[in-house]
DNA sequence: AATACAATTGACCAGGGTGGTCAATAACAC
DNA sequence: GTGTTATTGACCACCCTGGTCAATTGTATT
């Protein structure tokens, strides 16, 4: 990354880094080609080698911007007040699904990274910590006393967060598929809601539905 | 699909098209590598020429064995007496988890060529024929007088299938990452029976748990 | 207009991988 | 020994690779 990239226009900037983003997550490191990165962002082939020193550190850097860009876009305001764990899990759902909607090309890279045996050992270490936040915090500051009580809290929980993965999931890929358009977005959060709303009967004792 | 091929012993010719079948899943047909197809099979170049008219008959007959090896190992046996819905998914999952257990490279395969652009019309009907019986099986002669009367019981379904895709989807990435022993699998299955028990008394009416 | 410097191009390189061929063997049967 | 089949891997022309760099264009300052 060098000065020359940094004092480029911000959009720019990100549209180099989904090319690259693009590419990687297509092919992995190794087979993907700087050919078709400069292409995807419509430069010359000089341009990137104007702002990058080669690809190892094209690579390092797209990844650094986007785990910095996951941890300040996606991981703040997610404030641990005590709530129901279906309110807490359908909250983080909802945050993942708007940011890998909205940054599409920095969710398949992740994911694609998130399996890749190509990193480095700081990269990893990296990685797993962000993303393991996640992990953590969901069972946080849960209010337990909705759960009814004749099935153990812990199935319960387990239980809740496939169920709402798999919603987020099936809307996933029909909005990659059918591309889905803005006005179904409103039928996707009364569904959303619908759904939650048959979990609280589920699973909530009758005073917390 | 040459002659000299097929009088091949059935166990050798499985593993020259679990080679195909892994380096195509991995790279798709285009990018995939017959050197790398022969380096895993370990056999010599001339020898894949020797079986396969070139890389593109090679891939079709691989799809081919992969398709037909589905219906006949996966889809048979799946009758559709009545039952309980989650029963029915359950057995359904289940199947689908023996399966791709027991022939992972089959499933790596089809699941890339699920999301390929790079088959032709024919092939493209059939995988969609063949994929899309499960899903219309799922719904096919249902109890559904044992689903609790205060939750639509089309919601129910969504959730049910929702939550046992969700646990088995968890199963499998778990024996991917870890390489889950014999000894984890009656663990896996008592959970599995545990969770069913969790899931009837939330659905089902009190006289089906 | 002239100069200086930054931005931008794409032809070009050596090296490596590609799908596919084929003369040379090896193995086996008779 | 002979004929047939199984098997090898060096070899081909071709394409793409990461990376370079002389040449060109754009822009701001004098």
């Amino acid at each position: 990354m060098k000065e020359a990239f940094i004092s480029l226009d911000e959009n720019r900037q990100y549209e180099i880094l989904a090319a690259a983003m693009d590419e990687f997550a297509e092919h992995g490191f190794k087979r993907a080609s700087t050919n078709r990165i400069v292409k995807r962002a419509g430069m010359s082939k000089g341009m990137l080698y104007y702002y990058f020193e080669n690809k190892q550190t094209l690579f390092d850097d797209t990844l650094d911007f986007a785990l910095d860009h996951i941890e300040s876009h996606m991981l703040r305001d997610i404030s641990t007040g005590t709530e129901g764990f279906i309110e807490r899990c359908a909250r983080l759902s909802h945050k993942k699904q708007v940011y890998f909607n909205q940054y599409p090309e920095i969710a398949r890279f992740i994911t694609s990274a998130y399996f890749s045996e190509e990193l480095d050992t700081d990269q990893k270490k990296r990685r797993d910590y962000i993303l393991e936040n996640r992990e953590r915090i969901i069972f946080d500051n849960i209010d337990l006393g909705r759960f009814r009580d004749d099935i153990d809290h812990r199935t319960s929980m387990k239980l809740i967060a496939w169920t709402i993965n798999g919603y987020t999931r099936e809307m996933e890929t029909m909005m990659e598929t059918e591309g889905m358009a803005f006005d179904h977005f409103d039928e996707y959060f009364e569904q959303f809601d619908h759904y939650l709303a048959a979990l609280r009967k589920l699973y909530y004792k009758e005073e917390y539905q």
